[in-house]
DNA sequence: TATGAATGAGCCTTCATTCAT
DNA sequence: CATGAATGAAGGCTCATTCAT
């Protein structure tokens, strides 16, 4: 099993190498998918042998809940933090989705890994917590709108189908986007957002 | 290799028995994902053993084939029909899109196979007939909302972004669907409609 | 995971493959122990290649219970039979200690095996099935010693000693006895009853 | 390889350690088996890392060979001056095995150990040395039941079953024994020596 | 058609050991 | 003395597939 060592010094450089660990990984999970890339890969695409690099990893699934922790940890934060400001809804949401289109674009890799695994996120045990952060992040967008809709300044014919439709473009985000395109993160965000508020605006 | 028989009875025996194989397989594949399925899951849930699922399958990668065809080509098919009327790109377009929402909810397993294996539908060459197929469907959508545009009917802020939305919000739909839920798959189609179009119309 | 054939022909052949693989796994174990034994030295002496071998044994560790029931049960069900009968105590404890002998040299490998991996069987929860038939075999001879004492035909200095100690001659016995050697199984068993009865009888 | 200090003080300490560690070792060897435990077990159970573990242990195997040493060469020891008394044998025989009871309930680990990899030092000839000090152990005892046949004072219907009875006996005590149970060690080796003795006694 | 025994490459992982620090 | 990162061979096991029956 992985241990990390508790002497400052060492904890920093074991931390520091196990991020380019996982972007590796992610990168290929991202590419061949995660089942299909095997450790023997992982061990050739970071240059450590087997044993070493159970060292940062514990197991080939860790690995993947790793990854995909990096990917929902920080977003959930900046998501918290946004709906925690004194901003209108409306605000907030185009606030938040920014954040969130530029997040998952900074984390394509991990974005696409999250999104083919998630039929086993979202069915085995082992995978509640990364679960309960998704779920959590769905809820906090769920209730921003419903605040909006109590506001008065957003309207949505069914707010849940808006819901699911923005998450659904959010997250199909990675597998079109390509950063240096036509489009900013920032365009795609509020492109989204038009397509979601425009027809329902006072 | 699977060598359906010619003989016209034993023929339609072998076609039905093979339907129920792709469906049985379908479902297993979307629960458990195509890679964390053995044929050894196979053999167990259709009642074969292994020799006698190769009759039906050819191979584990032909069986995900065939699943991918029996997905797209009644869906293109429905789709040409569909852009071959005379009726205008706005009739056309909500047309087409309550045909996809309603074949994609009826084929959700084969759909659920197809979003989860998509990364190696779009590197591998032996796929590339199935490749073809979704390219087709997608060239056909976004010649429709060009024709659309064209003729003055329909406006978007970003014609790409609304196609990519548009792909987006129906292929994420068999991911939260259930059938017998509160929202008919028309509803769905017309909701996500509105939500491309209500904010552009003249 | 070792499915048996239903049919009872296919069946026939199954059992009578996997008693050989059990016979060659057993030795290999005596030889080298257990651990140190790989599946790679099985696949070697059965002839069959690893996928073969597993279809006959479930798992390595599943192959080591085997080897214990196959052990245990005749064993059990011997004893049992001598405790039934309407001997006395004396005569049943002589011909139980000869049918064990005899039964611990036929199966020298498999006691060899049970006795090394006795830390094991002693621990771990899914051997509680082993465990519970070599307690209830101890159970039986220390009961009959009891029922030799209660009779006034057997005297202990210490019954619970004596029963130990037997254990240990009769366990003891595969490490050295060779077949064809100076002595008997039965002359073996005679001479361990005269240490445990002779200094104590009436 | 561990290549102890020189000067006394630090030998001192450096013996001190690596006795703790050789106990530990032998308790964990004990309860999960050689094999079973890792060197990663002993680091955990020591409180040394990985090269710490190693000054005091060269290896794994050079451990295990320590922990026979620590087990045979002081019992060799005892029953060499005790088969150098004058004493008749019957008296030396009762003393050998009251000592040799008591060395294997106070080195009840070493010798669970000794017995479960048994089998390896039997056939290994880097075991050659441990194995010797079995032999000569058992030879003198064999001695010792010889000479006293010979004096007359002891009589066995088959020596040679009695001296491998004892040895099973006393092998096996370590499995049932529990200090501050019922039986001292001296009862037990009492009650041994009467198993063996008290039948043929003149 | 169908069975199930058999293959064998490949998988993930463990582990005793070494060595730069 | 001690750390812990790193090695790499070996381990047990799975699995898509084939083939004699």
């Amino acid at each position: 099993m992985a241990v990390p060592p508790t002497r400052p010094a060492l904890r920093e450089r074991y931390d520091r190498k196990q991020r380019t660990v996982l972007a590796t990984a992610a990168q290929l999970f991202a590419q061949r998918g995660y089942q299909r890339t095997s450790v023997g890969d992982l061990t050739e695409a970071t240059g450590l042998a087997a044993g070493g690099l159970y060292h940062y990893i514990g197991s080939k699934e860790q690995l993947l809940i790793r990854i995909c922790d990096e990917l929902m940890d920080p977003l959930l934060e900046q998501a918290e933090a946004i709906v925690a400001t004194d901003e209108p809804p409306e605000v907030q949401l185009r606030a938040l989705v920014r954040a969130w289109v530029a997040h998952v674009e900074q984390h394509r890799h991990h974005m696409l890994v999250f999104q083919q695994e998630r039929h086993t996120i979202e069915r085995e045990p082992q995978w509640r917590l990364v679960r309960g952060k998704r779920k959590a992040f769905e809820r906090l967008l769920e209730q921003l709108l419903e605040r909006g809709e109590q506001a008065g300044t957003l309207r949505f014919a069914d707010r849940q189908l808006a819901l699911l439709g923005l998450l659904a473009m959010v997250n199909y985000t990675p597998q079109w986007y390509r950063p240096g395109g036509r489009l900013s993160a920032q365009q795609v965000a509020d492109g989204y957002c038009d397509l979601l508020l425009d027809g329902h605006r006072a």
